[in-house]
DNA sequence: GCCGAGTCTTGACATGCGTCAATGAAGACG
DNA sequence: CGTCTTCATTGACGCATGTCAAGACTCGGC
């Protein structure tokens, strides 16, 4: 599964003197996204043995898959830097993209009642992933407290955001989802330190019409439309949010 | 899986004298659903425990809360008894069925992240379920491997169902998405040891539709049409599959 | 055993979004 | 720098499903 690492990797207890930059920046302790990652509260004594359950970081060229549908479920992959969607394969053929997923979020969480992956997760850009080895991180989490509560917390939350997306899919009108697609993104971008209004749409036309029931063309043309009722401003995947209020207005003030 | 036992449960563990049958029907380990419950593979020692941890039955008449929006999270649910709808709120006013749940079900997951329920949960007929503390099952798991891995198992699996209902909501047509529907319900209840092509809609027409984000006049339709077509037999919420296989053409090969 | 509220069925009609198609813009790659 | 492929835009049209409405059935409660 993870392709082989590239350098040597970094040592897990702190060395005397020289540490690289490379070294200090693949620790949890000093990663970016460590707020928002499983490390959330846990002491510095229990992400150090985090630190060193985290065998593998792996590298992952835009287009290129970090699990499979059917791979056999192993680890869970935690995104440093970059982003990916998740997919559902259904046997009729029918493929749907689950999710996008920026760096913090953990993905394959899919995988761990049936003991494979039932859909896969391809790098939307080129993406680096720390490999979370399951079995070891849930013998890990029986002794550190907040990080068992954290996998709990991220499950259900995974949990939580499917039944709002079922919510969406189930009840609302085109606009309405893409409306409450696009301020989601705005939240996330915000809580990790970028602007809400002014962002790049990683996936294509295709994948967000997937994500949110709709064709393509049914989301070129609201974007469109949004566009000219002057909500935002779109050029390719570039967009600026211009009005958050309608937005809101439109998605029901979900946010 | 057993019928719901009407006279005495016979012990598993022969025990010498009197045992009230009430006690007995109230242990984990002669319930007759423990085979899909959270005691899945746990053995007697830890299912000691978990049962002393199940400090309440809850006795729920049909069309009562077990939990409701809002409510802050303390406790997960295991229906003993009866079956049970979850619905999703959003804010626009939406509400959304997103899930039926029947004997040896959990419900209750979502609030673990947000410590908050953000739905609720509402009988569909007299039913009973255990009051599982989160807290003091989160510290049991802690000890007892195999009922980690359950907690975790569940958690995985209601996300891998959910992703399923996005995949239908989000790509499926009505007659596709009611068929699979209705092959789900009948794989359970064979899981459950009832008749999986005999069985009575604990929903009604308008729930099913919320459920499959569809309106209950089509739901209606499609019944009729799937009764005039010889696939099944509908006689108010009493339905009988007549032809599995057709239904599983329909629903794209999925049962 | 009857009444009333809730549930279900069926029809007629409206419409939002999908489908098909043609063209244009933008990255990727040598 | 140009060519190829993927991605995006826009229009015309049709259909699946929603909406509205009227009436029938069912079941719990008195």
């Amino acid at each position: 599964m993870p392709k082989p690492a590239r350098g040597p990797t970094p040592s897990l207890v702190p060395r005397p003197v020289e540490i690289s930059i490379r070294e200090l920046k693949t620790h949890c302790m000093n990663c970016s996204v460590r707020e928002l990652c499983l490390p959330v509260g846990v002491d510095q004594d229990g992400m150090r043995q985090l630190d060193s359950l985290v065998s593998e970081r792996m590298h992952v060229k835009k287009g290129d898959a970090i699990y499979r549908a059917g791979d056999p479920f192993v680890s869970l992959f935690a995104i440093r830097v970059g982003s990916c969607k998740s997919t559902v394969l259904g046997e009729k053929g029918y493929e749907q993209v689950s999710g996008y997923h920026m760096m913090g979020d953990i993905v394959g969480l899919d995988g761990i009642g049936s003991g494979q992956h039932g859909g896969e997760a391809v790098a939307l850009e080129d993406t680096e992933v720390c490999v979370l080895p399951f079995h070891r991180l849930e013998d890990l989490a029986r002794q550190v407290h907040s990080l068992l509560h954290n996998m709990h917390r991220i499950l259900s939350r995974e949990i939580g955001r499917d039944e709002n997306v079922m919510l969406m899919l189930g009840s609302m009108r085109a606009e309405e989802r893409l409306a409450v697609f696009l301020l989601g993104l705005a939240k996330r971008y915000r809580e990790r330190g970028y602007s809400e209004t002014e962002f790049v749409l990683r996936l294509t036309r295709a994948d967000i019409g997937s994500y949110l029931g709709l064709t393509l063309e049914t989301i070129s043309r609201l974007l469109s439309r949004f566009q000219a009722s002057g909500l935002l401003q779109v050029q390719g995947r570039v967009v600026k949010l211009l009005d958050l209020t309608a937005l809101k207005e439109l998605a029901g003030q979900r946010f």
